[in-house]
DNA sequence: AGCGGAATAA
DNA sequence: TTATTCCGCT
């Protein structure tokens, strides 16, 4: 009986994680969570606390056993549980809140894009960063994640909070665990009603139409396939685009809708509400912190969907805002863009890097850093810091790339004006680091050939011992000088081309991550074609295959087709090794941290040293195995983000959203382009038929281009001052 | 408390 | 795949 229109269904039933994630017909942990989350009921048991999504488990004991009850997995327990919670960390959907016990986080980004995949965020037009102010300065504007009140955050329109409001008796019911039974009659539900306090609900009969939750809910799933179902589906079932908030016009039935539990779908957080300050006060991750309040205008109210079963849901518009912001912050913080490769509709907006602002903070950063640095490098605590970095974003001024793509591109985007200010120091900071033996080579490492020794044992001696010697990070830029002792990277390019003003040309290219850990790669292309380059820019290009990679393979080409292209694959980066940020932004992340227990995140380089046995290069030099000889080695950094566990677990998974959980093949392959120094001759990576679907970028990445451009003028001054640490070469 | 590897179930 | 189970390590 419902049908879509007037029963108001909420969202298909495949956008709920437990029914679209392939493995889990059942609930997911996390799901359970929420849905005991959004229960006053248990309100004793498990409860938002604290940050943002942020939850704590004040019985661990009963949760486990309810979790038990549900899976009907008597023997559950706490530490049971909370493996699979720590399952999750990798995942990206919850992290744990260090220091509090029984305390984790959710992740909504990864929630929402999971979930969400197909909203159309280009239509959204004006909705959200322009007019939403990244400071939050009150209510309604910023970032609240279990949201105090619905209406805080919901559209001013109807509460869509719950499309399926009118069920929401019914949704309790469920999602006391109505949907769950075990089979043998031991209704799982049972032990969850047990809990209840029995505040009102009483367990009825379900009054869901159509079959019941239960196995129910299966209809939508083929009236529209995930990946198939356009956004215009979901809006349709909310009244369309135009009239998003509409209320479903008559959403009739409704009438006695419920209303939004006393509490709203997502207890308040015992965070502070409009008063500005405390928002600012969480500790984010310096750089990275995606936590909503300071660096996304908006958050979404996500609801439990009493359909079908104890879903969570978001409203569409919200999450069309919230997208649209987490979109802002791909940029900002160094999501990967491509999350959103598969949703063509999704414009991805310009990099939000407060110009001036941006500049000045981000200089403020590298000051500090290179204070630190010089003070003695002991910084650490040292200096507390203020605020999140964005935030100003208020005055920008016009600026040449007005190409945009877009209509609404962020007023705020058109920072970056790296290059732009003169003799500007470079707020690059890195720290030179050896290259990690590929996973490959720690296991196998006897049997490998004796190439990859002479590789470790190269880069290790002979580029790693400068690298810890200098101990410390050395930032490169214009003062290089203040650096510690920086000195022995050679960044000039052995062979070749230095273009003409004597710089190597580098390119950077993103480098899908190493757990937890974002990176980019810089590396020497000074003899790549300049076409090549560019287009390398404009296309944003993800993670290509480092030529590097396929070189040591024995077989290039068997590799190659690692990467079909398919939708598939792009799923699995979407969801599980997403890509990097787009190159050359990384770095900034670099200056942005602010945080006060923030010590080194600085990007670390790894100097690779051309192998020379290699096959293309020509058997020059021996490697600078364990000699300070400085040898001019073909370059090949690696910028790596890093940052304590701490603010790890604060903020960067937000951000980084994505990425990590990715098959082990990327993984090793990662690990083996660490080894590989050869430079890529072949055009970076356009060899190879496995570079990664990029095309989606090109229309709308057109204007970051200049940006990117930038960011190249900017590594171009960073590499010429560490050639200029090596001008014997 | 918490983490994460390993083996295994479904 | 997502847990579940065990378990050693911090």
């Amino acid at each position: 009986m419902k049908t879509p229109g007037d029963t108001g269904f909420a969202f298909p039933e495949w956008a709920y994680k437990p029914e679209s994630s392939p493995g889990s017909r059942q609930i997911q942990l996390w799901h359970f969570i929420l849905e005991l989350l959004r229960k006053e009921e248990y309100h004793d048991v498990i409860a938002w606390q604290g940050d943002y999504g942020e939850f704590v488990i004040k019985d661990p004991d009963e949760v486990a056993r309810l979790w038990g009850a549900r899976k009907c997995k008597p023997q559950m327990n706490y530490d049971k549980l909370s493996r699979a919670l720590r399952y999750y960390y990798n995942k990206r959907i919850l992290h744990k809140t260090k220091g509090k016990r029984f305390t984790y986080k959710f992740n909504f980004n990864k929630l929402v894009l999971v979930n969400y995949p197909f909203i159309d965020m280009s239509s959204t037009g004006s909705s959200v960063p322009q007019s939403a102010p990244p400071v939050p300065t009150g209510a309604g504007t910023h970032f609240r994640f279990p949201p105090s009140t619905p209406s805080e955050v919901l559209s001013p329109n109807e509460d869509l909070r719950s499309p399926g409001g009118m069920f929401s008796s019914v949704a309790r019911r469920m999602a006391r665990g109505s949907v769950s039974d075990c089979s043998d009659g031991t209704s799982a539900n049972s032990e969850i009603e047990e809990g209840n306090t029995g505040a009102g609900e009483e367990r009825g009969e379900r009054v869901v139409s159509g079959g019941g939750p239960g196995g129910g809910g299966g209809g939508y799933r083929s009236i529209i396939h995930p990946r198939l179902a356009s956004h215009e589906a979901l809006f349709r079932m909310y009244g369309g685009p135009g009239n998003p908030a509409g209320h479903p016009g008559s959403r009739g039935p409704a009438a006695h809708r419920i209303h939004p539990e006393p509490l709203s779908p997502f207890p308040a957080s015992p965070l502070p509400g409009p008063g500005g300050a405390s928002l600012l006060a969480p500790p984010l991750s310096p750089a990275l912190s995606m936590t909503p309040t300071s660096h996304l205008p908006y958050t979404p109210s996500p609801t439990l969907s009493p359909m079908l079963g104890s879903h969570f849901s978001f409203n569409p518009e919200d999450m069309k805002r919230y997208l649209q912001a987490h979109t802002q912050s791909v940029y900002n913080y160094g999501l990967s863009p491509r999350a959103f490769l598969q949703y063509p509709n999704i414009v991805i907006p310009q990099p939000h890097r407060p110009d001036k602002a941006g500049l000045t903070a981000e200089r403020g950063a590298a000051e500090r850093a290179e204070r630190a640095s010089t003070v003695g490098g002991g910084e650490r605590g040292g200096d507390r810091h203020h605020h999140p970095p964005l935030g100003h974003p208020t005055h920008h001024h016009p600026h040449p790339h007005s190409a945009h793509p877009h209509p609404h591109s962020h007023p705020m985007h058109h920072s970056l004006h790296l290059g732009e200010e003169p003799p500007h120091m470079s707020p690059f900071k890195f720290k030179l680091q050896p290259p990690p033996l590929g996973r490959k080579q720690r296991e196998g490492q006897s049997q490998s050939k004796a190439r990859q020794s002479s590789l470790s044992s190269g880069s290790g001696s002979g580029s790693m011992s400068s690298t810890s010697g200098l101990g410390s990070s050395l930032s490169f830029g214009s003062d290089l000088s203040s650096a510690s002792g920086s000195g022995l990277i050679s960044a000039s390019s052995s062979t070749q081309s230095l273009n003409s003003a004597g710089l190597p040309k580098i390119k950077v290219e993103p480098i899908s991550d190493i757990d937890s850990e974002e990176e980019v790669e810089v590396t020497d292309i000074s003899d790549e074609d300049p076409d090549e380059r560019d287009e390398e820019f404009e296309l944003f290009a993800p993670r290509h295959p480092r030529a590097s990679d396929h070189h040591h393979l024995p077989n290039g080409s068997a590799r190659a087709q690692q990467q079909p292209h398919t939708d598939e694959d792009l799923e699995e980066d979407v969801f599980k090794a997403p890509a990097p940020p787009p190159p050359g932004l990384m770095p900034f992340f670099t200056s942005q941290h602010t945080h006060s227990g923030v010590h080194r995140m600085l990007p670390i380089i790894k100097s690779e040293p051309a192998e020379p046995g290699e096959s293309s290069t020509p058997p020059s030099q021996p490697p600078a195995a364990g000699a300070p000889q400085t040898k001019c080695i073909p370059l090949k950094l690696r910028f790596k983000r890093r940052w304590s566990e701490d603010q790890r677990m604060e903020a960067s998974q937000e951000e980084s959203d994505d990425k990590k959980v990715r098959p082990e093949e990327e993984r090793e392959r990662e690990r083996q382009s660490n080894g590989q120094m050869e430079m890529e001759e072949d055009g970076t990576g356009s060899g190879g038929g496995d570079s990664p679907p990029m095309l989606a970028y090109e229309g709308s990445l057109a204007a970051p281009l200049a940006l990117h451009r930038r960011v190249t003028a900017e590594l171009h001054r960073a590499t010429a001052q560490l050639s200029l640490e090596n001008k014997d070469c």
